[in-house]
DNA sequence: GTTCTAGAAC
DNA sequence: GTTCTAGAAC
């Protein structure tokens, strides 16, 4: 999308300089309304009011009308108004286009028509949303709307209409919003719109939903649609699986496996490891799957697995679907699929639906890069047995469209001698090795699924009761194990990164989590595709998270540059969030976002800390001093540098972890660290000036 | 980042 | 006796 900063014009037409504007947001819950609407609030310096229908009505669902009398009052006042509900077709506009009926105000339409799988994934994560979309509802719902969606037209009233197909728009849009002052005006007109208007929830869901398909599917099998990916390295021996989650509700009742109420059934879809090209027996690799499918049908909660067969004689579907039913094991939980499939990629796409035609080419053109960048920094080599799960970068179609969000890279053994490592024919270790191949795919899976279990538990229970007692594993019998699991780890070697510190084994811990956060479900409280939010195992206040970065190469502050902005701004919404949502608890809490100028923890991590310190992790004065001296650099001064200088400052002299103990609130200074936690126990002074402003300490909304 | 230790300072 | 500091080890 094409925003440039010189199309804001500075020398309107002399009735336009102070014409208020009515922003209204176009969008699917969790296409990042409010994250916009706050933005420019932030930001700009034109008077905005956002009129928000979730918090309208203080606790009560809010309505239109109270939206319009709102919106009504504030235009009186010479504001400018920022519509924060979904307005997804005409109708729901129409009211609020009518304003410039009534006043002398120009409507704007800015549309956020981001990847549905994206908008569901963010309900699904965000805690403390005003509307109370959150956990498994959020698919449901977002899906619904979107079959709603109606594209915003200028001859609706509008004078100006931005599209944002993807964060980097959403940014331009903020930025061009926000750096509005009131006599500054946009050129009008439509910006950013794609022509092609792609329906959104096609493909995977559809094809693993259709009952007829199979036998259909077997036949269409020999068209030439198969593609080598050019990138792959050295011989294509890994076989790749995908994980999805089913997000449109399926209606239809024809679907064998439909699982009935659920709104998405987690699916692992793997192809037979190691029997083509590997040339495994066909017969023991039927027997290792189906016994390992048995052992971990269970374990899945409401997962299933779907064995999609590669070859194009199915001979291990058939011996596999007769084993499997001698077991008795649930058809709903497990099954087996033939399609059209290529062969496998080190891109780790095939087409995995029949039919559809140029949906599936476009998957595998589009998401083939992506998904090979994002394989490549995480997998690097791959040993026989194991797997390796990569989240699906959120660019990518394969994720936005059908929905699904992690691709599983598991290398089987090789038995032919015309490929590598060939194991002769030692079916022995060769058994060993495929089962170990499943049971790390399975368990990866396994981990995924409960992984989204958790999070929408956690959410529900928030939902449950009220905002209290959200579970959280901080006290100290935690604490010392996650000591304990910390101190296993072991530095590994770097595939191909340059390394720009030596961190020390121990200081890899948060690098790890970031890098395969669903290998640590019990010490992640959050993971999104940028960034993952954990409790810091050793809280120095009474709430104390830390919201690490998932870009490699970002280790610290001192790797900050231009580009990282947007991560860093995501950084800063995670933890704001996590901010509220504590503060939400406990009123009295106030808190700062901020990073260490030297960290000791490998990776990029945001300190969100409440000002109490009251912890008995704080000990000594590097503790104290990293936190309240200024070595500790605040986010939002952070962003600030970032944006104006390319680079953040760095307060990383030692002499800042020497200074004197002073309060945090009234600067007294104290001796040494008991008495200083005993002042600042009962220390009521109001902060200092410096604190107080941009934002850099986060207090409840007081009550009026 | 933490823990542990020993010795100095209070 | 308590606190601080520094170094080593993890």
């Amino acid at each position: 999308m094409e925003i440039d900063d010189e199309m804001i014009k500075s020398k309107g037409e002399e009735e336009d300089k102070k014409k208020p504007i009515v922003v209204i947001l176009v969008g699917a819950p969790g296409s990042g309304k409010s994250t916009f609407c706050d933005h420019v609030m932030r930001v700009s310096t034109r008077p905005w009011v956002r009129v928000c229908q979730d918090t309208i009505g203080n606790g009560k669902a809010g309505t239109k009308a109270q939206c319009l009398a709102i919106s009504n009052t504030s235009l009186k006042e010479g504001k400018n108004i920022l519509i924060d509900r979904c307005n997804l077709d005409k109708e729901q506009r129409a009211d609020f286009v009518n304003l410039k009926n009534s006043h002398q105000v120009d409507i704007h339409a800015i549309v956020l028509d981001l990847p549905a799988k994206l908008c569901i994934s963010r309900c699904v994560n965000r805690t403390g949303h005003e509307g109370n979309l959150q956990g498994g509802r959020a698919a449901a719902v977002v899906n619904r709307m979107l079959q709603k969606k109606e594209s915003p037209k200028i001859n609706e009233g509008f004078t100006r209409i931005t599209f944002c197909y993807n964060e980097n728009d959403v940014q331009s849009a903020m930025d061009t919003y926000g750096s509005l002052s009131s006599i500054n005006t946009l050129p009008s007109g439509c910006f950013g719109e794609k022509k092609s208007d792609s329906k959104v929830q096609v493909g995977i869901m559809k094809f693993l939903k259709r009952v007829d398909a199979p036998s259909k599917l077997a036949s269409n099998k020999t068209d030439k649609t198969e593609k080598t990916d050019k990138t792959t390295p050295g011989p294509s021996n890994d076989n790749t699986t995908q994980e999805n989650h089913p997000v449109n509700e399926g209606k239809e009742k024809k679907i064998p496996f439909e699982s009935g109420t659920h709104d998405g059934v987690p699916t692992l879809a793997f192809p037979s490891i190691s029997t083509s090209d590997f040339q495994f027996n066909i017969e023991k690799a039927s027997e290792i799957i189906v016994e390992t499918v048995e052992e971990f049908v269970n374990k899945i909660g409401n997962g299933r697995l779907v064995l999609v067969d590669l070859s194009h004689g199915s001979k291990i579907l058939s011996l596999v679907k007769t084993k499997a039913a001698k077991k008795n094991i649930d058809s709903k939980k497990f099954f087996t699929f033939v399609g059209d499939i290529t062969k496998l990629h080190s891109g780790g796409l095939k087409r995995l639906k029949p039919g559809g035609g140029g949906v599936n080419a476009a998957i595998f053109d589009a998401a083939g890069p992506d998904l090979d960048t994002a394989t490549k920094q995480r997998a690097g080599s791959l040993t026989p047995g194991k797997a390796i799960t990569i989240p699906l970068p959120s660019t990518s179609p394969l994720f936005s469209k059908e929905g699904v969000t992690h691709v599983i890279h598991v290398l089987g053994p090789n038995m032919n001698p015309k490929r590598p490592n060939c194991l002769k024919d030692d079916y022995q270790k060769g058994c060993k090795v495929l089962k170990e191949a499943y049971m790390s795919l399975f368990g990866n899976f396994e981990s995924i699924v409960r992984n989204q279990e958790k999070l929408c538990e956690h959410f529900d229970g928030v939902l449950n009761s009220g905002v209290e007692k959200v579970r959280r594993e901080d006290d100290g019998i935690c604490s010392t194990e996650k000591n304990k699991k910390f101190k296993g780890f072991v530095e590994e070697k770097e595939i191909g990164g340059k390394v720009n510190k030596d961190w020390g084994s121990w200081a890899q811990a948060l690098y790890k989590i970031a890098m395969n956060p669903e290998k640590h479900g019990n010490d992640v409280i959050e993971i999104l595709d940028d960034v993952v939010v954990l409790n810091d195992v050793y809280p120095k206040a009474q709430k104390h998270v830390l919201v690490v970065a998932r870009v490699k190469g970002l280790e610290s502050l001192s790797d900050v540059g231009e580009e990282h902005l947007p991560i860093l701004r995501t950084m800063h919404d995670v933890g704001l969030k996590w901010a509220q949502t504590f503060l939400k608890e406990n009123e009295s809490l106030v808190f700062r976002l901020g990073y260490h100028s030297a960290p000791s923890m490998r990776q990029l991590h945001l300190h969100v800390i409440s000002q109490d310190f009251d912890s008995k992790h704080l000990k000594n004065k590097k503790h104290w001093n990293s936190f309240n001296s200024s070595f500790f650099r605040d986010s939002v001064d952070v962003i600030e540098e970032v944006r104006e200088e390319g680079k953040p400052k760095l307060n990383d002299d030692e002499k800042f972890m020497s200074m004197e103990l002073r309060c945090n609130r009234c600067r007294s200074a104290h001796p040494n660290i008991p008495r200083l936690k005993s002042h600042i126990a009962i220390c009521k002074s109001p902060f200092p000036e410096n604190l107080l402003q941009n934002g850099r300490l986060l207090h409840a909304p007081t009550k009026v």
